[in-house]
RNA sequence: GGCAGGGGGCGUUCGGUCGCUCCGGUCUAAGCGAAAGCCGGCCGGGGAGGAAAGUCCGGACUCCAAAGGGCGGAACGCCGGUGCCUAACAAGCCCGGGGAUUUCCUGUUAAAGGGAAGUCACGGAAAGUGCCACAGAGACGAUACCGCCACAACUUGGCCGAAAGGCCGGGAUGUGGUAAGGGUGAAAAGGUGGUGUAAGAGACCACCGGGCGGAAAGCAAUGACCGCCGCAUGGUAAACCCCGUUCGGAGCAAGAUCAAAUAGGAAACCUGAGGUGGCCCGCCUCGUGUUGUCGCGAAAGCGGCACGCGGUUUCGGGUUGAUCGCUUAGAUAAAUGACUGAUCCCGUUCGCGGGAAACAUAAUCCGGCUUAUGCCCUCUGCCUUUC
RNA sequence: GCGCCUGUAGCCUAAUGGACAAGGCAUCUGACUUCGGAUCAGAAGAUUACAGGUUCGACUCCUGUCAGGCGCG
């Protein structure tokens, strides 16, 4: 279970590599669709995970909103949650998978860490962490 | 103090760590690349709004070669403005003015007149067509149900009289006059008062309203005021329509460049093709060929027709990526978040907890309008409390 | 970016500018039945999305909002 103080920076020991940069996401439409053809997929309350497994798949990440979440304020504070949720504990996966993540409307009313838990509980699902 | 409305302003604190995006500088082990560079490190700087929204309007900009006339279509319609916008005009918006109209108060016998608040998509109803339900006698070049009045003939009652007859009535019928009154309606060819009359009526008179003409003033719309007209053509154009003005179309997924991939096929129809759009006309551009044929010519060649090229429709194949457009924000599955410190506010069991918001995220740019929303200032109206 | 459509009782639909907005399903009440269903009879349920305007009169016409939906590139 994530604690409180995986989240927290801890004086003297030196910060894992926490950036997550534009070659590190989905960018192409290609992507999604062949993420969406494999046909993977697992559910928590507040986001649903797509695996994409196949050659050069090395842990991006893409987020989805749809117009089901809300105005484009919401869709954008959920993407924001589903990108920093992935950020923080991404160096804690692994495997040679691809990610997308969509967001479900019960993500802007959670707190911060229902969406952290339910991130791990997927991951541990597909088998991406110990 | 509270509520409602109008106007104006601001839209919310200062740091740290990690992370995102763009720009500039600098360094670069490995990897990729012909190179530039990508990836990566460090330093510095920039990084959503008043509405970014809705997309209701207008413009810039781009392409359709240029963008003419008519029909059709759409939008708009009082006047002015050194306002916004624009090279400039029209339209739109804004500001001011004029006029009309609704409600309330005042005023009047009733009107007129005066005041306050609001609304106006404010050209034309004597160019034409349509509609005006129900009610009502009558609803549009208006009508006559009840009623009122006159006359004619009939019938009947009372009184007077010796009688003939006379006087006072009643009933119903017919002819004519009338539009004052009743009643219907949103609306009945002006309103109130009087004169007048058989009864009445702008028939006539006074005031008010209306129409026409002139006109002080005003840039203008308009219009103080004066004269004339007894008053004539009810409403509806946010019904069709008429008049005037303006408008070519599509839109940054516009469009330009580069690279890659695929295709460069089939059928039917047309015979100059295209610009050309909803349609037509005019105009403009291109008009090729070892082709055929006809005509002219000594020849070069010119002209006509046909065919090919070509065009339209349908089917089939294909329909990817990058850069520019693009910005002192400039992304492209789309950038502001997580944690934490200070400061301020609220609550507190004095350990601390909560909050720093609401509405709402640029997508080529600019302007207007509308809608959503927190706080502050100011004005108006109403209610409550105190003096 | 451009274009278009819809909003009427809880639901689905009607209504030429003209009286209290009509019908079906659903709801409620009563009858029938031992009880229920079906059936029969009756009742209730609408500020016609909102605001304004035109008109004597608006679900209808016009304007502006709000909400929802569709199409094209």
């Amino acid at each position: 279970m994530v604690t409180p103080a995986d989240t927290v920076d801890v004086p003297g020991i030196p910060l894992p590599d926490r950036r997550l940069r534009r070659h590190q996401r989905l960018t192409s439409t290609a992507d999604f669709e062949a993420t969406y053809a494999q046909g993977k997929s697992c559910a928590a309350r507040t986001l649903v995970m797509w695996l994409h497994h196949g050659p050069g798949a090395s842990l991006r990440l893409g987020v989805v909103a749809s117009r089901v979440i809300g105005n484009a304020i919401k869709r954008a504070r959920a993407k924001r949650r589903l990108r920093e949720a992935w950020r923080l504990n991404r160096n804690r996966f692994h495997g040679e998978v691809d990610v997308v993540l969509v967001a479900r409307r019960s993500i802007l009313t959670a707190s911060w860490q229902d969406v952290n838990d339910d991130l791990i509980k997927l991951a541990r699902k597909a088998k991406m962490i110990e």
